[in-house]
Formats: structure tokens, sequence, C-alpha cells
DNA sequence: GGTCCTTTGAAGGCC
DNA sequence: GGCCTTCAAAGGACC
């Protein structure tokens, strides 16, 4: 399957890039980073961070032109994280010097998404339950940021306003997965949105250089990670920073001993009980929580379900003898080892969103047929929009690299105890044409039937991929805001792959026939994926842009779109320009 | 109760 | 470096 080439990836000879790049201290910070990131990915790299670097020095500009001091100088313009990330992964701040910043309005940056004003905040101390379990969705929690003074067109909102908060999203109560069932900041978190409006972040704390020290202002939390709300070294000091967190039930949120912020993970806002919780509880060694289902401070938390705690020995439970570990012991100490879960990629934050959303649209609840429904909507969504789920993923990935500094995706390896598929969909396509399902236990149903009724709204763009108006239009880019741009930032990578180019065309077809194509139930679900599913950008020839055979006006079906899809000459359709 | 389905992306292993 | 596999979430369906 052609992969719109991820920001972390750029296939997985860069996809160590995600984990790998955690080591570097300056790989922290995640602005700076991203561009650093497409730097070295020269090429392969996915649309996102293109736009990312857009967004970036757009956000610079837009935060001069509001405050109108415009301090930094070009360069700086250019580079307006590169010392506040500094700062962010050394926070090293005296308390004073952190209130000094936060009394000069220079605290914050404006955030690098003006779309993006909420925080998703992992439960802040780490979105991973101590098993390394994300906590469903208090996890991720997003709250909508209230910026108090900056004034930020409305249409920036995260969403567009059909979409509702994320927090509406959350069809269920967060179920924490693990016993211990309370993350030590949970209850530290607002999960009502009610505290915050879409908002507006304050000008003066646009990204510039302290006009009293010349030193260049620290970045605004959301732009360090919607992770770190706030910023390490001063977070304690500060009982409400300008308001816009607000404790859900009054306690201080975050206070931070006047020692400073010395935990591993300095990221994170804690107090002191969320120091010694985090040194305990989120350090690798996954020491016991202090309580059952409590936080610290007492105060419970409605995601926790059940109070019964695996105790997670600091030390390996030694057998009688002393030093000596029988299998079956070392066995149950396998399994009693927390499962931590991979971090969730773009599309996983993207699908934990706008679930809720979509299930409502639709009176689907199978969540293959959401998910078929999910993934269109993903590739409709504009690359800005991509881009901060990108964005999110790279910074979870980060969390929980921090966190769990050992961890391998490897170590989940067979945990799923699946079954092993004796082929995937996408090769049995390949070798054997419409014939695949066969082999499956369950026949692929094709869901995307029912999907009819409610996908044509699928982006707050209007998804012109769901219901192009134009081939080529719709081609051009999911919601290609600055095609130009783009082409510049990304040149096109030619695809020419078979399955690439098949995609293209079959792509091309989708857009005539793709209500069509959806309810077909003679195609196989890939088949009828692929003709349902743009073709990334990225993988798209330009002639393709302009070669769309006109063949494909005519065909009724896409069983038919297929057969003239296979009969033609596919270089018609995407002819490599060089 | 376990697995499948379905999606995309990340990561690791293998060649 | 490319390819393949597995896992991440979700919940109904199926065995």
């Amino acid at each position: 399957m052609p992969q719109l080439q991820s920001p972390a990836g750029g296939g997985s000879g860069g996809g160590g890039a995600g984990g790998d790049d955690l080591g570097a201290p300056d790989e922290l910070i995640p602005f700076q980073d991203e561009g650093d990131e497409q730097d070295k990915g020269a090429g392969g790299r996915g649309s996102a961070h293109g736009d990312l670097d857009e967004l970036k020095s757009s956000l610079v500009n837009e935060s001069e032109n509001r405050s109108g001091s415009a301090s930094g100088s070009d360069s700086e313009a250019e580079r307006p994280t590169r010392q506040p990330r500094e700062n962010f992964q050394k926070p090293r701040d005296s308390p004073a010097e952190a209130i000094r910043r936060q009394q000069d309005g220079s605290f914050f940056k404006g955030t690098p998404y003006p779309s993006y004003p909420f925080l998703m905040i992992p439960e802040l101390g780490s979105p991973y339950l101590p098993n390394g379990a994300l906590s469903p969705s208090g996890a991720r929690t997003y709250l909508q940021v209230k910026w108090p003074l900056l004034d930020v067109p409305a249409g920036a909102t995260l969403k567009d306003a059909r979409s509702p908060s994320p927090a509406h999203l959350s069809n269920k109560v967060p179920v924490v997965q693990h016993p211990h069932h309370m993350h030590p900041l949970t209850p530290l978190i607002t999960y009502s949105n009610d505290h915050f409006s879409p908002g507006s972040p304050p000008s003066h704390l646009s990204p510039e250089i302290d006009p009293k020290t010349g030193i260049p202002r620290p970045p605004h939390p959301s732009e360090l990670s919607p992770y770190y709300p706030l910023s390490p070294g001063a977070i304690g000091q500060i009982p409400h920073p300008l308001g816009w967190l607000v404790p859900q039930q009054g306690q201080p949120v975050y206070s931070i001993p006047p020692g400073g912020f010395r935990h591993p993970y300095p990221a994170l806002a804690m107090n002191a009980s969320m120091s010694s919780l985090m040194s305990s509880r989120f350090s690798p060694h996954m020491v016991p929580p202090p309580a059952h289902g409590l936080h610290p401070s007492g105060i419970p938390h409605p995601t926790i379900v059940s109070p019964i705690v695996k105790q997670e020995p600091t030390q390996p439970s030694l057998s009688p003898e002393g030093n000596s570990k029988t299998p079956v012991i070392v066995k149950k100490e396998e399994e009693k080892k927390p499962h931590i879960k991979k971090p969730l990629n773009a599309f996983m934050l993207y699908m934990k969103e706008m679930r809720a959303k979509v299930v409502a649209e639709c009176t689907l609840k199978e969540s293959a047929a959401i998910n078929q429904i999910l993934g269109r909507r993903w590739h409709s969504l504009s690359r800005e929009e991509q881009a901060k789920y990108y964005e999110l993923a790279r910074k979870e990935r980060q969390l929980h690299s921090q966190l769990y500094p050992t961890w391998s995706a490897r170590d989940n390896y067979g945990k799923k105890k699946k079954r092993k598929r004796e082929k995937q969909p996408q090769q049995q396509i390949q070798e054997t044409g419409n014939s695949v399902a066969s082999k499956n236990k369950k026949p692929c149903v094709q869901y995307l039937s029912a999907e009819k009724s409610c996908d044509s709204p699928a982006s707050s763009h209007g998804s012109m991929l769901d219901s192009p108006a134009t081939p080529s239009t719709a081609l051009a880019s999911p919601a290609a805001p600055a095609a130009t741009h783009s082409e510049q930032a990304q040149p096109l990578s030619l695809t020419t792959k078979p399955e690439a180019r098949a995609q293209l065309s079959l792509h091309s077809a989708s857009f005539l026939s793709s209500k069509a194509a959806a309810s077909s139930s003679s195609l196989t679900s890939h088949q009828s994926s692929l003709l349902s599913r743009p073709l990334p950008f990225s993988s798209i020839a330009p002639t393709a842009l302009l070669t769309t055979p006109p063949s494909f006006a005519a065909i009724p079906s896409p069983q038919a779109a297929l057969a003239v899809l296979q009969a033609q000459p596919l270089s018609l359709v995407t002819k490599p320009t060089d």
C-alpha cells in the first residue's frame, strides 16, 4: 500500500527516526526537530512536515504581526524556537527566574497550530498508565485551551464547528486499563470543557526575545508539546498561569518544589507529590503506586475502575534461597510485567478523536466499518490537519520513549496471540486477484456501503476527496492549500510501483464512482478501499494530475473501472516526468 | 473468551 | 533499502 510518507518515517528506513532521534536532547523539543527531521528526511519525509514548517513560520509571522513588537530578527524568525527549546530541554531556571519570565508574559508562545488550540494532556505526567497502557481517553485528555488574549480567528480552531470538542467526543468514561487506575495528575486535569473555550493565545506570549534580557523566551507549552502544558522550570511557581488552566477542585495546579525539576522526564509539570510519584511510578522501574486508585492527594478519579493493584515489585522477587529464580517465577514475573502499549500513531489518534463523531453521524457501530470511514476521512484531511496528528503522535512517541526508554515495540510482539494470517489482503489481491476473501475466516464485509449516508462531510474542509468535484482537483492534494508550495517543499515522488499506479488510477475512478464503489459487494475490501481511498499526494506524479484518463468519465461501476484500469496502460496516468 | 475485521502508521526483523 | 509482520484502538460479529 502506498503510504503517505509519514513524518517519522520516510519508510522504514527512516522509521527509526521516530524513536532513534529521541536520544539527542535537542530532539526533545518539538519544532526544532520538526525541521531537523525534515532535513534529515530529505525528500522521503511526509507532507506533514513541510506544512509544519509552514505553520511554524506562519505562526512566527503571525505572532510578530500581532504583537507589533517583532523584536526578533530575521534569523530569529527563522529559528523561533531554538533557544527556547534549549531552555525547555534543560529547565534549570531558578524559581525566581521562572516567575520573572512568567511575569514578563513571555512564558508562552503562540501555538504553532493556530487551528489546534487544545492541549492534549496525556494525564500530564504521562498518557501511559503505569503498565504502559494509555488511559483510553483520560490519558489523552484534550483540553481546549483558553487563550486569554491573543486574537485568533474563530475559524482557526482545531476542528470545524461540526466537530465536537474532543472531550465531548469521548463516548465513554475513560477506563483505566491498568490496576493502578490512577494517574497521578488526573485529579488536576479538568475534564470539562466548561473551563476552556477555544480562544486565542495572548499576543504578548508570542515567541520573541525578551526585551529585558534579550534572551529568547521559552516557547509556549503547546509548542513544546501538547503534553507539556506548562514549561518545566517555572511551572511550579505559577499558581494559575493566566488562569487559563483552571484546577478542577481548587487545588493548586502546578506547584513545584524549589529544588526544581529533577525528574528524568523534565518536560512534565508536576508538583512535589507528582514529582515523587513520577519518580516512583513512571520511572522505568515501575515501583508500586502509593495508594490504590487514589492520587497521592487522595482525590479519587472517575476513571478508576478497579482498585485492584498489581504490585510491581521494585526488585525482582527472589526465591527463598536467595538469588536464584525458578523458571516459573521468572515466567510469573514476565506475566506480571506491565504491558506497555505502543504509542498511538497519528491515525490512531485521529481515530480516537473522531470515532465518536462518526458513530454519531452514522448508525454504524462496528469498528471495522467506522475505521473504513475514518480511513477515508483521514486521507481527506488537509495536510495541516494531518500534521497535527503527526505531531501529536510524534510527541506520543517521545513521551513514551522517555517514560519507557528500554521499551521496544518488539516487546509486545506475540502478546496479542494474534492468529497469523496466511497472507495480507494486499498480497492476496496482487496474487490472486479477486478471489481473496475466501481464505479469510470471516468474509470481508463491505462496510463502506453503510457509510454512504454519512461520509460526505468527511473533513472539516469539506472533504473534496470524499465527494470531489473533479478528479483533478481532488487529486491535486487532499485539500491542498498551497499546491505550489507543497510541490516545492515536497517534490513529488514518482511512485512507480504498480500498486501505487493502480491506486492512483483506481482513485481516479473512485471520484467518479466512489459511491458505487462503496456499495459494491463484489470487490474485495481492499479493492474497495483502493477505489475509495485517495492517493497520497506525495505519490502522485505531476503528470498524473493532468492526465486523468478521460475514459473514466463513463465508467459506470467500480468493477468496470477496475477492468478499464487493468486494461489501460497505466503509463498514461502516471507517466514519470523524467 | 478469544479472535477477526478494518483502518494507518510505527517499528523491528529479515533478506 | 525494501518488504513483511506485528501492534496500537474500537466494538460488533463470529467461533
